[in-house]
DNA sequence: GTTGGCACTCGGTAGAATTGAGTGCTAGCA
DNA sequence: TGCTAGCACTCAATTCTACCGAGTGCCAAC
């Protein structure tokens, strides 16, 4: 078994050669059954040519440094979270299907329409594949230079300030003014803002022009609208794709409500997801992430990198007992393709 | 019970006063309680004074008629959809309790953003007010005029056309070409893009140059990309809040998963809406709109008008023991707002 | 250190008995 | 004729029991 070395967390001590076996037959085998696995069957599947007794005492081990659990005595072991960390640290890296390659790369030979498009089917493409709930993020545009603005009257006090960025995003501000401004006036504010915001980021400061008249309140205003957005949650976009598969993945109906509830709200979810890439995880398992509702979930993160800059992330939320495995590799596929969709000669 | 006329169905004959409120006695109850209503509770509830063996024989004579249904002998009866039709049609107006009214006057004043985050909030806001999920569908943009064009060279073969309705929307489409288009052919085909087209509506036809240089061909690309989508559907914008209400409203797994994953397909939703507008009716239950997957659910539609003009609907889908007297009256009332919102000084 | 053996635990299941809410029917009454 | 009280009947749900068996923990022997 391939091992990678630990990763952060560092709680997770290396476990003998045979501990670790008996562990890994668990996870492997509760992963797929969703029931307690006992030490015969661990005796029996696994290759270690060990009587179930045995396995049996180094279970109780396992359960006295935390990586397994009893439901109730007389059951089997389930693991816990820190199992399927160790489980996941020490998992060689899966591969995806032949027949889910070949999806993937119809999908993205097919694809097309704009950004946000691309990433919403991408988002239900990553769901269908491994029939858990995905999410993809969007980098915000706050980084990206302005390619062009435009100013456009709506109705006297109420004009409409459409941003170009650079990476192919197109945000609208209204700028509502407290007098009638005119069509002249409204053309040369946009030609003004056109030549005062091209090239620069939102980050930047702009000079202003200190007049009082129309146009240059109207100058002034659209700049104070456009530049009020919080930069880094602002701009970001998230697509989930799947969420009926909450309602496949757990049992019960708390559960999923809960879990729904937090999908519901996206600038929790891209949080989370940033969360992730910030600890320099890829998966984060059952509590590791700190958000008290998604206990029973585990999350998958590959981020989407384009020329060396983060571009924005996928992500996967399954229950603990996820085939990490698969997940993983599809996410990072699905990463890497989506990369490179957009590497190639577009931008993200 | 203020009776309001037969709406376009008509198969729900007109029931004698006792039958009648012996209906609505079973609906109201086994809407309170999930429960078969049995005859004795019906009996002791209603102000008919009668005893539950005579209740019991209308019973039998509603059910017969198909308006109630027994899950199995000796439990009490449960409405058929034709029964909660019945309820529906002859129920009188429900009203909103004054603590939501205010939280709803409370979000149209304090709420602000462009139109999609409105509507956003709204889909939210809806939810909470009933917890019910709720869909807010904001009309396309297909009719509404053009107001201002804007071609922007993004990279050498890659432009994008970014076009502002006279709704305040603001649209983008990627133009790609297969020659490396200069910066003034791209800003002369913008110009010229923005004399074409401003003023018309995407169901005009345009006169393109058939010339065969840069600049006309360019034209040409972005005119077809612009006109290519499909004016019914596309455009429409569609915000549901509150799918983890679809958790709370059913039990069974399975129809949670069936009815969020109808959810996730959005067109299938907004032609969903639109299918129950077009019947004239603003409640559609159980099978009534033939969407199987939601045939245990019933679906509250209010068109949203501003000027006399549709501007999209907002709808509430819940079980079809839902409480529809609260939850008509709440889409009504954010409907109003809504057009009032957008109707005064702005556009929807 | 490993293993076979064994007593023990305890959730799950199956069956029987019981309950009780609710029905349908009928005979009698106004 | 319509209503009602009464009654036998039905059947899901509940409770109780017994029991099974998967699985454990422990121990003595190898």
């Amino acid at each position: 078994m391939a091992r990678r070395p630990l990763k952060k967390p560092g709680i997770v001590a290396d476990l003998d050669a045979r501990k670790a076996t008996i562990l890994e037959a668990v996870v492997r085998e509760h992963i797929d059954t969703a029931q307690p696995v006992g030490s015969s069957s661990v005796a029996s599947t696994s290759d270690l040519a060990i009587s179930s007794a045995t396995v049996r005492s180094e279970m109780v081990t396992l359960e006295r440094e935390g990586y397994l659990a009893q439901p109730h005595t007389s059951a089997g072991r389930i693991p816990t979270d820190k199992g399927y960390r160790y489980f996941v640290d020490h998992l060689q890296a899966g591969v995806v299907g032949v027949a889910q390659q070949q999806q993937i790369k119809d999908f993205f030979e097919n694809v097309r329409g704009e950004v946000e498009d691309v990433l919403a089917q991408t988002s239900t493409l990553l769901s269908q594949l491994t029939s858990y709930t995905s999410v993809v993020v969007g980098a915000g545009h706050a980084m990206s230079p302005i390619l062009s603005t435009q100013l456009v009257n709506l109705e006297a006090r109420h004009q409409l300030l459409v941003t170009v960025f650079a990476d192919g995003s197109v945000v609208k501000h209204s700028v509502t003014t407290n007098f009638d401004a005119s069509h002249v006036e409204v053309a040369e504010a946009s030609r003004q803002l056109h030549a005062l915001l091209i090239g620069t980021t939102l980050d930047a400061r702009v000079q202003v022009p200190s007049r009082s008249d129309h146009v240059a309140s109207l100058v002034r205003d659209a700049v104070a609208t456009l530049h009020a957005q919080q930069p880094t949650v602002d701009g970001e976009q998230v697509f989930i794709g799947g969420s009926s598969k909450v309602a496949e993945s757990f049992d019960g109906v708390e559960t999923v409500r809960k879990v729904l509830a937090i999908l519901e709200q996206e600038l929790l979810v891209v949080s989370l997801v940033q969360d992730i890439l910030d600890q320099g995880l890829s998966v984060a398992i059952g509590s590791e992430h700190g958000y008290e509702p998604l206990s029973s979930c585990a999350v998958i993160v590959a981020p989407v990198t384009i020329d060396g800059h983060p571009a924005g992330a996928v992500g996967l939320l399954g229950p603990t007992r996820m085939k990490y495995g698969e997940a993983m590799a599809a996410a990072r596929a699905v990463s890497a393709h989506l990369a490179h969709h957009f590497g190639g000669d577009e931008r993200a």
